[in-house]
DNA sequence: CACAATTAAGTTGTGCACAACTGGTTGGGG
DNA sequence: CCCCAACCAGTTGTGCACAACTTAATTGTG
């Protein structure tokens, strides 16, 4: 892990040069916070995930298909995407590297040969027992308590949703 | 783009299937949310960007790097990947390509031939004026006033900030 | 039944994030 | 003066995200 914080607290000071920027630069410069703030976030969360995950030989995507797992026991590929939002093309190499691992099993339906069931092995099972310590130091990492992290949660909820949508509209080929 | 939302509004629903969760069930499922939110997040807001960036023939990160150098001018890869948190494994090939779109340049220090001095070229300057319109679409996209942003801004900022100082804590090496 | 449309998973290619490493450059002790 | 530690950019390798495409199975409709 890098040393972000070498020279003090936060490293990023985007204080304006100029005195009075035109309303459009203003906003430039409000977007490149939130845009950035989140970008940050994310990574910033990636990677005290990646610390505290090694030990359990997960990688952080790794780690929430097996959150699903564990919740919702045997699914195929697809259901397994709809609550991740991944597509196969994600998951696909994803699943393989935890079967290779031990920790999942993939098989054809019978019934519909086109779709895969995705469950856990005696060993993926196990690691949920590992596991358990893990979300522990997740919070105490953030530094928030319970109702703090919650409303945080929902806040990003909505903006996803909202996000979602406006793609949608944005999406080439809406008149 | 995917059809998420295909079924109705959010696809995620993580009810409960057993009535009464251990506390430690409970710890899980509540992490479950809170990395999984922020990740979804990052992902969505990426998404948009994706779209209202095609025009300018720019990626998410190679918009934030843009940013940057719009703000504060030519620079040293060092200092730039200071304030984007990015090492040069992620912004040295990153600036090759903007180099070959013709929108950067790069030049060793004169002075210290370690240092190589990021700048804009006449094209990379003249992006920022297509660029202007870009803030605007995501903040409609968003949903969101101005006040909200801001104070989501700030709570992310703060993670932020709490996840780097834990990740220095959890780092091995640290007795 | 036949055949077109749909659906599921997988593959390919591009780009980003990051760890680990390499190769010059610089600058400070011995 | 020389050597070595610190430093900067770049390279390599792994894994993820996603678009575009392929392959195979299923479903619907004439």
């Amino acid at each position: 892990m890098h040393n972000w914080l070498g020279s003090k607290g936060y490293p990023l000071d985007m204080t304006p040069l100029q005195p009075a920027p035109a309303a459009e630069d203003d906003w430039l410069r409000l977007d490149h916070q939130i845009c950035f703030s989140l970008h940050a976030a994310s990574r910033a969360f990636n990677g005290v995930y990646r610390v505290i995950l090694k030990d359990l030989g997960l990688t952080y995507p790794q780690y929430l298909v097996m959150l699903v797992l564990w919740e919702r026991g045997e699914l195929p590929v697809k259901k397994l995407g709809e609550h991740l939002r991944l597509d196969s093309g994600t998951l696909s190499p994803l699943l393989k590297r935890l079967e290779a691992a031990g920790l999942v099993r993939r098989e054809r339906s019978a019934r519909d040969e086109r779709s895969v069931q995705v469950g856990l092995t005696e060993e993926g099972s196990a690691l949920r027992e590992r596991a358990r310590q893990v979300p522990r130091r997740i919070a105490a990492a953030t530094g928030c308590d319970v109702e703090e992290i919650r409303t945080l949660r929902e806040r990003l909820d909505e903006l996803t949703t909202a996000l979602d949508a406006a793609a949608l509209q944005e999406a080439p080929g809406c008149s």
